[in-house]
RNA sequence: GGUGAGAUACUCAAGUGGCCAACGAGGGCAGACUGUAAAUCUGCUGGUUUUUACCUUCGAAGGUUCGAAUCCUUCUCUCACCA
């Protein structure tokens, strides 16, 4: 089995906030005295998943929770997500349709079950229970709850303050969120500390609905993105995604800032926070080499949704390419006519995204063709192959024909 | 519904008739350096093989003018105050 302390220090790492730990450590001590699972629930939304690290933060949390005797219960907000979380700023969105929902779910299990153990995890759909609601669940469920109340949450309102709209539907989503619990009857529940409001809700609406328990709850901070400042989003372009290829995701990893590196070990890493400590102090003192610390975290995040030998691989290939300033194994390849000019190839191999910016570059001195700096703007390409690179790291073999 | 303010490049934001492809900041890209795509410093950042030139762009469409991001008209949208 496990010991209880250390469990309890391992599901305190890298939270934001934990609500009634006292009841985790009553479920923990049931399990090991008596073997019985606990329930411990995560909300997803419902549109097609491309999780990137940000996620991964809360999963292999979730993942921790199932080593100590917990059935994750994977929910998707099919229903919830018609409405959009007033949480950032969403507006009511179009519902989707059954066969999308299941499509994205199917996709979801892809990514998720290299963290979570498939055997106890449960993946269920809110619309299962909020649709059987109905008005009258609706209106039941509205009367637990006054606006006051509701308008305490803070982005409300500051939305309220400044008088910015809010749509009643807003109102509904932490409600609809909170009757999950009641629903699914959980003991824990996860989310981001942006969640916090909604999370409480359910613990609150549990107690009303009195289902005989009322959840814990863990909120798990939101990982920094690669820039170091903002959280990590897809639409920032900060991010690491779980299905990116091992090169990528190796140099990805390099390339945060030395600081940045030790959060990044702390929420992602397996290492236990012993061994995370002493590596600190021995990059401190000199002993190890930060980029040494730095390769050994990317390989154990590559090594996690692809596998050791592929991890050795991209290390291997990074190093090719930035140390020894050697050319990538792989890269694309075109042919095209000759005899060419350089600035078309840069952009035909979409090497540079217009000519003008092909010709800041070889003024720069960014181009190289085989390794050799281009110093004629107005170069011509005559037949033959070519290994075409800008800046550091885009490269290209080129077949002028 | 009424009144007022505003809309400029990836974002923020200057510019209020010619010196404007448009100050500045952030971001991005590149170079140097290095330990890596860290840090730091420097350069570039609408497009086009006419590159001390040409073309397109300052919410949209018209107009005034030798000349408009800048002035006028209409429209669209956003915001603030009042109801």
């Amino acid at each position: 089995m496990f010991e209880l302390d250390s469990a309890v220090k391992e599901i305190r790492r890298g939270c934001a906030e934990i609500i009634d730990e006292e009841r985790i450590i009553t479920v923990l001590k049931e399990y090991l005295k008596s073997g019985k699972n606990y329930y411990v629930k995560a909300g997803f939304d419902p549109t097609a998943p491309d999780l990137h690290l940000g996620h991964t933060v809360l999963i292999q949390k979730l993942a921790l929770f199932q080593k100590y005797g917990a059935i994750i219960q994977f929910l998707i907000g099919d229903f919830t997500g018609m409405i959009g979380d007033p949480t950032g700023k969403n507006i009511t969105r179009k519902p989707l349709d059954r066969p999308t929902v299941l499509e994205n779910a199917k996709s979801y299990k892809e990514q998720v079950f290299k963290i979570l153990d498939p055997d106890k995890t449960e993946v269920v759909f809110n619309a299962s229970w909020l649709d059987e609601l109905g008005a009258k669940g609706i209106v039941e469920l509205t009367t637990t709850f006054n606006v006051a109340r509701m308008l305490e949450r803070d982005d409300f309102e500051k939305r309220f303050k400044s008088e910015t709209p809010i749509s009643i539907s807003e109102f509904l989503y932490p409600l609809l969120q909170g009757y999950d619990s009641v629903a699914l009857k959980s003991d824990i529940e996860l989310g981001g500390t942006d969640q916090k409001f909604n999370l409480l809700m359910g613990r609150q609406l549990q107690r009303t609905y009195n289902i005989g328990k009322q959840q814990a709850v863990l909120m798990m901070p939101l990982l920094e993105g690669l820039d170091g400042v903002n959280k990590m989003s897809k639409s920032l372009g900060n991010y690491i995604g779980v299905t990116e290829d091992p090169n990528a995701m190796f140099g990805k990893v390099l390339s945060i800032s030395d600081d940045l590196m030790w959060r990044y070990y702390e929420l992602l890493s397996s290492k236990t926070l012993e061994e995370i400590k002493t590596l600190h102090e021995d990059v401190n003192s000199g002993k190890v080499h930060p980029k040494a610390a730095k390769e050994s975290l990317a390989m154990e995040i590559v090594a996690r949704y692809h596998d050791r030998d592929k991890a050795t691989m991209a290390k291997a290939e990074f190093d090719k390419v930035h140390k020894q300033k050697d050319i990538p194994t792989d890269m694309p390849e075109i042919s095209t006519q000759g005899p060419i000019w350089i600035a078309k190839i840069l952009t035909d191999a979409k090497l540079e995204p217009s000519t003008s910016q092909a010709r800041r570059d070889i003024k720069q001195g960014a181009v190289k063709i085989n390794q050799e700096k281009v110093q004629d703007e107005q170069l011509q390409l005559e037949n033959g192959e070519y290994i075409v690179q800008v800046g550091k790291r885009k490269f290209a073999r080129v077949k002028v024909i």
